[in-house]
DNA sequence: CCCGGAATTA
DNA sequence: TAATTCCGGG
């Protein structure tokens, strides 16, 4: 068992920006759990590290909808986390305990039908990741509905749409704002319940929200014309689609935004909502989102059919298997 | 395989 | 708190 606990540095190394120059997943999106105080790293960060890593596309990778991932070689997964987490015994069958924990949390949930299929609950994780995001802008924040039902959990929160996870994702990173030494500080649960309940109208409402598109610059180049919030599934870079179109029809609308023209000059347009994410950025264009675009509800596979794997998926090209090949089904 | 309860741990 | 471990049941 070759527990070397050394690999978190290797694993973390520092200068993304480098090796990642389009499709970087923001650092802050998955840190803040692992550095502030030295938290230890949470399963669902692990999880999307890999995700974010062509190395292991063999292992685990994107498929299907928004936020969806299958674990292709759950042995393989498993004993990555358990390098991570100095836990040699650990296995997919402890692995996706720890998985199911997520339900509630709402982190994760199954897709059903489709083996070592999970999906990502992006509302939970980015709220997460950016809790003190000021949602409130000095604004009341709409606390929905008071105390929530018994369960305690909320309503359901709405997901967040591309285009806002955008808005998280490439806004104005908070480097260091000044007057909030600790990065992140463990929010009250209460804090989180209101961030969580003002989802909703945060996804919509921030249609016409701004974003910095000095960021894109920041890499040095325009992200490759993916997803927008450029870490998406089927990563880009080199994956020669077979007639480099994508099962578009797969994909509602939503989760296939226009990709937002890098706004050349300094767009002026102001903030017209109360909402604003610590600092008013020039609006690169604000398309409205249609209203009750995405509702949560996985509708996956329409049950019944469900051919066995995703059509539209780009045909995989198992090249060189790994050190291992599973090849399981 | 997938689901969660229960006990235990860092 | 976030798993890890064990496990009976579907």
């Amino acid at each position: 068992m070759d527990c070397s606990c050394v690999s978190d540095l290797l694993l973390t190394s520092p200068v993304p920006a480098l090796w990642t120059p389009g499709f970087a997943f923001p650092d802050w999106a998955y840190k803040p759990e692992s550095s502030p105080g030295s938290r230890q790293i949470q399963l669902w960060h692990f999880i999307l590290e890999l995700l974010r890593k062509e190395e292991y596309r063999e292992v685990i990778a994107w498929q299907g909808d928004y936020g969806e991932f299958v674990i292709k070689d759950p042995d393989e997964v498993a004993r990555l986390w358990g390098v991570r987490k100095c836990k040699p015994h650990m296995n997919y069958d402890k692995l996706s305990r720890a998985l199911r924990y997520y339900y509630n949390k709402r982190i994760l949930h199954k897709t059903k039908g489709k083996r070592f299929t999970y999906k990502f609950n992006f509302s939970k994780v980015v709220l997460v990741n950016y809790p003190l995001l000021d949602v409130a802008g000095g604004a009341p924040l709409l606390l929905a509905p008071g105390p929530f039902p018994g369960g305690g959990h909320g309503p359901d929160c709405a997901p967040l749409t591309p285009e806002t996870l955008q808005s998280l994702f490439c806004g104005p990173r908070p480097a260091d704002p000044p007057g909030r030494p600790p990065l992140f500080e463990r929010q009250p649960e209460a804090e989180k319940l209101r961030l969580e309940a003002a989802m909703p109208f945060l996804g919509p409402g921030l249609s016409g929200y701004s974003k910095a598109p000095a960021l894109l610059g920041a890499y040095g180049r325009p992200p490759v014309p993916e997803y927008p919030w450029g870490w998406g599934p089927y990563v880009p870079g080199a994956l020669p689609l077979p007639g480099s179109k994508l099962p578009a029809a797969l994909y509602p609308p939503p989760f296939y935004p226009p990709l937002p023209p890098p706004p050349p000059g300094p767009a002026a347009a102001p903030v017209s909502g109360p909402v604003s994410v610590s600092g008013p950025g020039p609006e690169p264009s604000g398309r409205p989102l249609e209203p009750g675009s995405d509702s949560e509800l996985e509708v996956t596979d329409g049950g019944g059919s469900s051919s066995g794997d995703e059509a539209g998926s780009p045909p995989p090209p198992p090249p060189a298997a790994r050190g291992k090949g599973p090849v399981r089904s």
